[in-house]
DNA sequence: GCTGCATATGTTAACGTTAACACATTCGAG
DNA sequence: CTCGAATGTGTTAACGTTAACATATGCAGC
């Protein structure tokens, strides 16, 4: 039966048993019926030949390639690895793949990966916040009846699903922790409010400041160009240049913390004692030197409602789009000093 | 033309043509004699309809996938997060795309995802060293005529090929550069060396010693049971403790070196005035504070070569096991001082 | 001894692409 | 004007799987 380096086939394996390719697909399929003697005489068969059934085929039948495509821009602190990782171990439980596509991607890049995802006749594809897709590319998919979702992306599309961390709360949740330590005078760092995310985020902090009765003050809230490490060390120094520096800051991710702590390093200053320090997505801040308190997103959440979007979309393909909140976890680690 | 949320195809590009299957594949493959006319007339209508090839239905004719297989495990580092990116772009460059299997596999798992992929039909299989693929799996690929490349790891196996990284060179070179800065005593912290890799680049450490004419002294290295933070922490309270304790460091991991901050920053001591530390892989060195000098691996030459190696074997599958050497790369972030 | 249903199996036409093959037409060289 | 390239186009049989349809036997109920 072995065709010499070649998969075995279904007609192989309905050969060896003496049968004919559709109760060997009966087998398969476990639906129909096949006499107890055949059935094991074909489990048996399968097994020993190693037979596996082949998903180019079985798609191009079923009009379904178990695959889905995954558009993501990896940055340096990998939390999108991380959510790419989270994507995958949701996908692979329910029997499909990922189609990871990791391009810094001109816009001509982008139309690409798509055209290779669409290519791949994927099953349904997740837009991650850091890529550029363009709506009119996720229109073309749209319109491909392939369901799309997108993770912590902004804007609205009809039958498009999305998936929103409540950074707002987050955001908040952190910044009352620190204020609960005493503190009264609390920096930020973060991106300019243009992208959506940072603009929750920073809402979130000034909820929480509001809550307090403290005053917002404007000299402690630094908006960087982008997330890097070097922002947040730039910031640092801007912030302790100031006559009344802040006691405490809250970095709108991970990176930003790495750069304060390698200012205040070379300042000679020290987290927890000299600076509260927190930050975001919980990336890098086990790593640091303090172990650093951050806002933890939901990753396995997030890949689980994704997949688990895409799969609602492909047995109802024209349902109304819904967005599904995931929410955030405080993990202290002890980088907030307790004030006087 | 467009049927309703289907995709376009060359049935339907041929119709709209008034032409033959065969002539609108002679257009798309550039090959064949085609009448300016038709092809400018099916040009236009492949562009306008927006058909994207069924690779599916290509890869059952063909017997291809355009797809490549890599099975890894993410570790806290993201360095095989950066390994899979390297592939994914190496592998886009040549027209195919990856399945990324990242599970924590026991060993029932591992076979499971090897049947994934093979039921995927992929082209080739990229085998990363922390996996725990077996040697049984891998020849049951090999039976099946895929090509299978390894990254780091050592055992041989013909029609296997390998890509090994120069570990034992670069770890000499980094312990050479803080023999160079005038450091007696320096640290080892590794994992045993039942792990390949770590023996070469334990002996890397030994060979700059030796090279230096510097005794090896058993108390200054100490091996850890796996990468983590905490094996650092922990080893570099150990050394610490030493009557005569070293003035420098060598981490066969940017992990082990988060773990000496932690250790040092509990201390109250710091880098590089109290200790050189140089790291390994130089995944997080640059976050750090302060910024650790590393041995950095070459990624995109990884996976540059894992590509090429299995388009090779897909050129000719029988050809003998080839292993390529990629090297490292010692950066120098100044985490090193330069001793009396 | 029918009828009808449960059981058991086989045949065949797709799915979208490719490539081998066949069949025209034109044109230049002899 | 005829032969053989060169040019241009069409037909068809795969690739491996699925599912609709067809067929056949045995047996219970009447």
């Amino acid at each position: 039966m072995q065709r010499l380096g070649k998969n075995v086939r279904m007609a192989d394996i309905a050969e060896a048993a003496g049968v004919s390719l559709a109760t060997v697909g009966r087998v398969l399929h476990k639906r129909g019926y096949v006499s107890a003697a055949n059935r094991a005489r074909i489990e048996r068969l399968i097994q020993t030949a190693g037979y596996v059934p082949d998903k180019l085929a079985q798609g191009l039948k079923n009009r379904e390639s178990k695959l889905i495509g995954h558009l993501v821009v990896f940055n340096p602190n990998m939390l999108f690895a991380k959510i790419s990782l989270a994507v995958n171990t949701a996908a692979l439980a329910q029997g499909f793949q990922v189609l990871t596509m990791t391009g810094h991607p001109n816009l001509d890049e982008e139309e690409a990966q798509v055209r290779e995802l669409i290519g791949h006749r994927v099953d349904g594809v997740i837009i991650t916040s850091n890529t550029r897709v363009s709506k009119a590319l996720i229109r073309k998919l749209v319109g491909l009846k392939i369901p799309v979702v997108m993770i912590e992306r902004t804007f609205t599309l009809p039958q498009v699903d999305r998936i929103r961390v409540d950074d707002r709360q987050g955001a908040a949740e952190a910044v009352r922790h620190i204020i609960a330590r005493g503190h009264r005078r609390i920096g930020f760092i973060g991106l300019p409010l243009v992208h959506d995310v940072e603009k929750l985020r920073y809402r979130g902090y000034c909820d929480a400041l509001g809550d307090a009765g403290l005053a917002l003050d404007q000299a402690c809230t630094c908006f960087v160009p982008e997330y890097s490490v070097a922002a947040g060390y730039q910031a640092t120094e801007a912030l302790s240049k100031l006559a009344d520096p802040p006691t405490a800051v809250f970095a709108t991710s991970d990176l930003f913390a790495c750069g304060v702590l390698q200012a205040l390093h070379q300042q000679g200053r020290r987290v927890p004692e000299d600076l509260a320090l927190v930050g975001y997505d919980d990336t890098l801040s086990a790593l640091l030197a303090p172990p650093i308190t951050s806002v933890g997103l939901s990753l396995e959440a997030i890949g689980q409602h994704a997949i688990a979007l895409i799969l609602r979309r492909l047995g109802d393909r024209k349902a109304p789009a819904r967005t599904v909140r995931v929410n955030t976890v405080l993990i202290d680690r002890q980088s907030v000093s307790t004030l006087a």
